[in-house]
DNA sequence: ACCTCAACTCACCGACCAGTTGGTTGGTAA
DNA sequence: TTACCAACCAACTGGTCGGTGAGTTGAGGT
């Protein structure tokens, strides 16, 4: 068997954002985290110091991803709320570890790096609104907020709504998309 | 000491809706409950059967309060967004337990009366659009999912933007009021 | 061939936790 | 007064879980 310190840490952290996505913090189970690893759960002291040092690298990861996979556009905001989607539609975990991350360790300090992200998104919104790309009825926090929760609409909707869903995805994007478009032409 | 079933029973619901609010039902301690209820935790078990049952229990009495103290009108989508809004922030733990319960109780299949609410909604929406009270342009089910991500935008935003969020709870209301009357002048 | 050290495993611990049992208490009705 | 029973409780159980320390293995350098 292959010796790769770097390989056996993210294979750990590829079980534990499965885990944690399912069962949060207070729920995953780390000898589930080593065993789907295929590794002993020692090694995620080693490489994570704690089960929260775990959950923290799992978030940190998926979050680094999603900036990364969906860059945000401060003139295209219906574009951006229509690619959101369809990356948490494609990536359900991130949006579950997003929220377990509010629940659970919201009174944590790490999201230096997020509240920096949302700094520069801020400003850009700001800046196209003064260029007159976008309407400037909203204020930058307010459409921020706005967006934010639309692109997880359908995602955070309790299941109570199942029988009624709209299967068609292209259909769910659509109502985002629209809706995004209709707050920027309010005024 | 006065005996009584009843409000031993209250007491209980009400210290669990506070320990699932805060902390899930996997990171609950039935114990904590039963101390903050004044009472041993054998009552839990006599009175719940288990501590996913005291999780219904709770679940529904906010559900069933939040369905009483802001009642739906399908002729004033916006106004119901800002008193469900202002629920929300006047009851934190109602939306809290609701989202414990998407993570990690989706599974149960107590949401029969929730299920029957919605599809009254839906209706109610329905004929609305069909009388010309409201635009046409989404879809009911469409409509109903926005207001309901909208209606807790600002609760279900990760803390990141603490700095950034304006503290006037007011301006955070006429935020989603405006937002709605937006999305039902489209078109 | 041997040394060295990082990568890894094994077996255990103490604390914790959901759930139960067997018994006690106190209001109430005859 | 007393008998009855619902309401209540202290103490326990069996199992689980996060975390640890002592030992093992294997790849690379010499």
């Amino acid at each position: 068997m292959a010796r790769d310190a770097e390989q056996t840490k993210q294979r750990l952290l590829e079980a534990a954002i499965s885990e944690f996505a399912a069962y949060g913090i207070a729920g995953a189970r780390v000898d589930r985290v080593a065993a789907a690893a295929g590794c002993n759960k020692a090694m995620i002291y080693s490489y994570f110091g704690s089960k929260e040092g775990l959950f923290d690298a799992a978030f940190d990861e998926r979050t680094a991803a999603f900036f990364e996979a969906v860059p945000f556009d401060a003139g295209d905001l219906a574009g951006y709320t229509g690619r959101a989607f369809d990356y948490f539609d494609e990536h359900p975990e991130t949006l579950r570890l997003s929220t377990w991350y509010r629940l659970e360790r919201s009174d944590a300090e790490h999201l230096a790096a997020i509240t920096e992200v949302n700094d520069v998104r801020l400003r850009e919104i700001g800046r196209a609104q003064r260029e007159g790309e976008i309407s400037g009825h909203f204020s930058p926090v307010q459409l921020l907020v706005l967006i934010q929760a639309l692109s997880a609409a359908w995602h955070s909707t309790n299941p109570e709504l199942g029988p009624h869903l709209p299967s068609a995805r292209a259909g769910r994007r659509q109502t985002l998309v629209d809706a995004v478009q209709g707050l920027l032409a309010v005024k």
